[in-house]
RNA sequence: GGGAGCAUAGCUCAGUUGGUUUAGAGCAUCUGCCUUACAAGCAGAGGGUCGGCGGUUCGACUCCGUCUGCUCCCACCA
């Protein structure tokens, strides 16, 4: 059977993957192993794979395949999430484009086409993520919206309310004129927009509603919302105004009197230094109103036109009655002045209008308790952030944590099980039914038709921090004194959490307070904070920029091993990755790398023939050095460190064992192979295999497959990871020594212009092991090895100095001595210097006194061993001037 | 404006409580090779005063201060 010389991804990766599916090698059930569990943060259910999605999953699938091979009953367990911004936005998109208005449609004929988009788009992300390779236990695939996880979110919220930790109260949200909808702060888009700075002229009153004939001067970008203003603020140190304090001032054109009020929120050197505050259309003056008990006055709609409140302009739009107000102060004479000026204005990312803050009555969760005990959680280390640089900044929000507003102005979600009873009363139950049961306590003639529900879903968030605990049960979320089934009990708390740092906050931390409250336990061990993919001139990946290359497309050209390898070998714990496409293009090299060291090997013909000496020694250094591997490559994983796990293995297999062992065993061209060296290499392979297959599945599935032969139903995946054995430090550090030597021989070729095929001797002086003799032979073409006690008498050739041994090579009449004297002079020299220094050092008496025997001991050595070669060196500038 | 983080070779990053580091790796670069597994390859080589300045210490890439540059989170100025 002849392979072909690349590796073709597309004939293995489909097949293996519908081989493990048919095996059901990714399902769980609770047993009696150690349980390893993650869940996929799950990704918007109509999204489509990004390079983020590609990182995060890769990293899960790595440490899941791993815990498999290392005997535990891993599970991973994936499914969607509802996202109810982005998916009603596009939803909402997608029937603007066949020309029907959401405000067109009832909630029901709405739901309908969000359903039908779902079940359209929904799970495509799955699939890709099936190309990658995950090994998701897609038996056990859920959905935010699925019927118990839904009621588990309104469980949820009946809680909390009934706890008293729900509540509804007035805030400012982001109000969308154009689409009568409040939309969230991430869907405001800040532009720098050229507006106007009015300086106005307020009267001064005498507190009986009459002028005094002194003004004070406003500067403001919202004339037209002077109706509304319930005070004017300045700053209580600001000396300019210290006579106004206490005194009261006149809303020009409708002469309605306000209080003048000191906050030091004020900026005194900002406009007038005297602010007019408008608790009703803007945030932060709402804030100051709080504080100084000021009225609400709210003039503005929901279209953006001022109502009857407003007393003048009434029914006019906002921007029209700026320009018609403007006009009217002028005439008045109260227009100062007015300013150019550019301000941050924000817009509807879906309309484009310009967002109108405006008041209304929301759901809220406290947070403070909740918070308190998330940061515990942390803080004490029961859940373990990677890297813990995030432990800072987690603290920092849960300190400051502001309650958290809970419902959305949307149809996509949870409805709010919220339900208002003619009179304004309302009754929060898990159902309409239970609602109306409480209704009647309120009301016995009430009659369920008469119960209105909240037209409100709740955030996304309030069903995603159920998730590691409502994919095994949802009956639990809402339920806390509940049993736990067999699969909560057995799978929950999680180990490992692989997410982004940007929702560390808005998730990860929630879900500590939701586990805490219904499981009374973490949810996940250690959180894994990825980082953002970003391009190679570092921008965020985006689909506005176009710079995000298409993961399917990149899986086919360079086969989902090699872009997982590309992603993995450049990507430590918290910091973003610049992804280049030169990375994958590395992971496929190395895909190629493996098929070709497998190419070779079982191409042998292997006979019953006497081992070689070399092939004997290369074996038991490459089994000294996969074990030392190993050992380094656990202590990785225990760190989290994936990237360096993922370097380590790769150099094992390529310098080690294609550059190194498989040169040194490789029988001459034609020649067989003795049996106990194939064997041996077959077992070295298999091993090596296994530690890649975490990383890369597909091709180490199709080479193991070939490597014996194997029945069907057996797999790579669930075979055991490779044991660290022990090993022989020694004999590693001899055999690297002999290594550096072939090194050496092999430049000194290159510089003297000798060919690889023309043989050379080698007489060795020093602490060389002779038993590696045959290794130096063969992998540096040398003819004849000679440990010797004496190199005075060797004078036509060169040395190399490895360490402290001398290998010297007869190069008759190739030396160009005045060269080779000025080469050892400069060596010489160099020694020299660091001689100096390092005896130096020792001469400190401070430092003998105060370093750990073991430093001092070891520069000692650094002295003597310079002292070594600077004699060597002198004697080999002796030789040459004989 | 408040908070956090980062700065080491051309690029991406290690450097694990200050002393086996005279600072490492991968990629890229350069030189020589189509050597019968692999040119998606082989062999070899070069490349950094660890962002600047100051301090602590016998000893600083590592600790402290400060400056400069970048990134992120939060709040956004009437």
């Amino acid at each position: 059977m002849e392979l072909p010389i690349k590796y073709d991804p597309s004939l293995t990766e489909d097949k293996w993957y519908s081989y493990w599916l048919k095996h059901k090698f990714f399902h769980s059930e609770p047993d009696e192993r150690e349980p390893y569990t993650i869940v996929i943060p799950p990704p918007n259910v109509t999204g489509v794979l990004h390079m983020g999605h590609m990182l995060n999953n890769t990293i899960q699938d790595v440490l899941v395949r791993r815990a498999r091979m290392l005997g535990k009953n891993a599970c991973w367990v994936p499914g969607t999430d509802h996202a109810s911004i982005a998916t009603e936005a596009k939803v909402v998109a997608k029937l603007k484009s066949e020309g029907i208005e959401k405000s067109d449609l009832t909630r029901e004929q709405f739901l309908e086409h969000a359903w039908e988009w779902r079940h359209k788009h929904g799970g495509i992300i799955l699939e890709q993520l099936k190309k990658l390779g995950a090994s998701c236990d897609w038996d056990r695939t859920k959905f935010t919206m699925d019927p118990e996880l839904s009621q588990a979110v309104i469980d949820t919220f009946v809680y909390f309310y009934k706890h008293g930790l729900i509540y509804r109260g007035v805030r400012m949200v982001n109000w969308d004129p154009e689409g009568l909808t409040a939309v969230s702060d991430e869907e405001v888009i800040h532009k720098e927009t050229d507006s106007k700075f009015y300086h106005l002229k307020y009267p001064i009153s005498d507190g009986n509603g009459n002028k005094t004939g002194e003004y004070v001067i406003i500067a403001t970008t919202r004339p037209e919302t002077i109706m509304a203003d319930a005070a004017v603020c300045i700053h209580p140190e600001d000396e300019r105004y210290f006579h106004l304090k206490g005194k009261k001032v006149m809303i020009p054109l409708i002469n309605k009197e306000i209080p003048i009020i000191e906050d030091d929120y004020v900026t005194i050197d900002f406009g007038t230094g005297c602010l007019k505050v408008t608790p009703a259309h803007d945030i932060n003056d709402y804030e100051i109103g709080l504080r100084h008990n000021l009225p609400v006055i709210d003039i503005i709609d929901q279209h953006g036109k001022l109502n009857d409140k407003a007393q003048i302009l009434v029914g006019e739009d906002r921007f029209v009655a700026r320009k018609k107000i403007v006009k009217m102060l002028e005439e008045e004479g109260l227009l100062l002045k007015v300013e150019d000026y550019k301000s941050q204005v924000g817009y509807s990312e879906r309309t484009n209008a310009v967002i109108e803050p405006r008041l209304s009555l929301q759901w809220f969760l406290k947070m403070d308790v909740l918070a308190k005990k998330a940061l515990h959680y942390v803080e004490n280390d029961d859940v373990k952030l990677i890297p813990d640089k995030f432990k800072n900044t987690y603290r920092h929000w849960m300190e400051t944590a502001h309650d958290w507003c809970i419902s959305r102005q949307l149809w996509w979600g949870q409805q709010i099980p919220a339900y208002y009873l003619p009179d304004g009363k309302v009754v929060v139950e898990s159902s309409l039914e239970e609602a109306y049961k409480a209704a009647k306590e309120i009301n016995p003639d009430i009659k369920i038709e008469d119960l209105r529900q909240d037209e409100d879903v709740l955030d996304t968030w309030f069903s995603s921090w159920l998730w590691p605990i409502s994919v095994f049960d949802a009956t639990i979320p809402g339920h806390p004194d509940k049993t736990p089934n067999k699969d909560l009990a057995y799978y929950y708390p999680t180990n490992d959490l692989i997410t982004a740092p940007e929702i560390l906050f808005f998730w990860v931390a929630r879900m500590i307070m939701a586990g805490d409250t219904f499981m009374n336990e973490k949810p996940f061990r250690n959180v894994y904070l990825t980082g953002i993919v970003r391009d190679k001139l570092g921008r965020k990946m985006s689909k506005q920029l176009g710079n995000s290359p298409d993961p399917i497309k990149l899986m086919q050209e360079y086969g989902a091993d090699g872009v997982r390898l590309g992603m993995l070998i450049c990507s430590s714990a918290g910091n973003d990755i610049l992804f280049d496409e030169s990375q994958v293009e590395q992971g496929r090299n190395f895909s190629n790398k493996i098929w070709n060291a497998y190419r070779l090997v079982t191409g042998w013909q292997v006979a019953d023939i006497e081992q070689s000496k070399e092939a004997a020694i290369a074996i038991e250094w490459f089994n000294n050095k996969l074990n030392k591997t190993i050992a380094v490559i656990n202590d990785h994983f225990d760190k989290f460190r994936l990237s360096d796990s993922c370097m380590t293995i790769y150099k094992l297999f390529w310098d080690d064992f294609c550059a190194w062992y498989l040169e040194a065993i490789k029988p001459a061209y034609g020649a067989p192979i003795d049996r106990k060296s194939y064997d041996a290499t077959i077992e070295i392979f298999d091993k090596l295999l296994k530690l890649l297959h975490p990383y890369m599945p597909f091709i180490t599935e199709e080479l193991w497959q070939n490597l014996q032969a194997r029945e069907d139903g057996e797999t790579i995946m669930l075979q055991m990871m490779p044991n660290a054995a022990e090993y022989d430090e020694k004999f590693i550090e001899d055999f690297e020594l002999t290594q550096q030597a072939i090194v050496a021989i092999r430049a000194l070729r290159q510089s003297k212009n000798i060919s690889p095929k023309e043989s050379l001797e080698l007489k060795i002086k020093g602490a060389f092991n002779p038993e590696l003799s045959s290794i130096l032979e063969k992998l540096a073409n040398i003819s004849s090895v000679e440990v010797v006690s004496d190199l005075s008498q060797f004078t036509d050739g060169q040395i190399l100095m490895v360490g402290t041994v001398e290998f010297f090579v007869p190069l008759a009449g190739m030396i160009n001595v005045e060269e080779e004297i000025a080469k050892a002079k400069a060596e010489i020299e160099r020694y020299k210097k660091f001689y100096n220094s390092v005896n130096a050092k020792l001469s400190n008496e401070r430092f003998v006194a105060n370093a750990p025997a073991a430093v001092v001991e070891l520069e000692r050595k650094k002295l003597s061993d310079a002292q070594t070669k600077i004699e060597n060196l002198e004697k080999v500038i002796e030789n040459l001037t004989k």
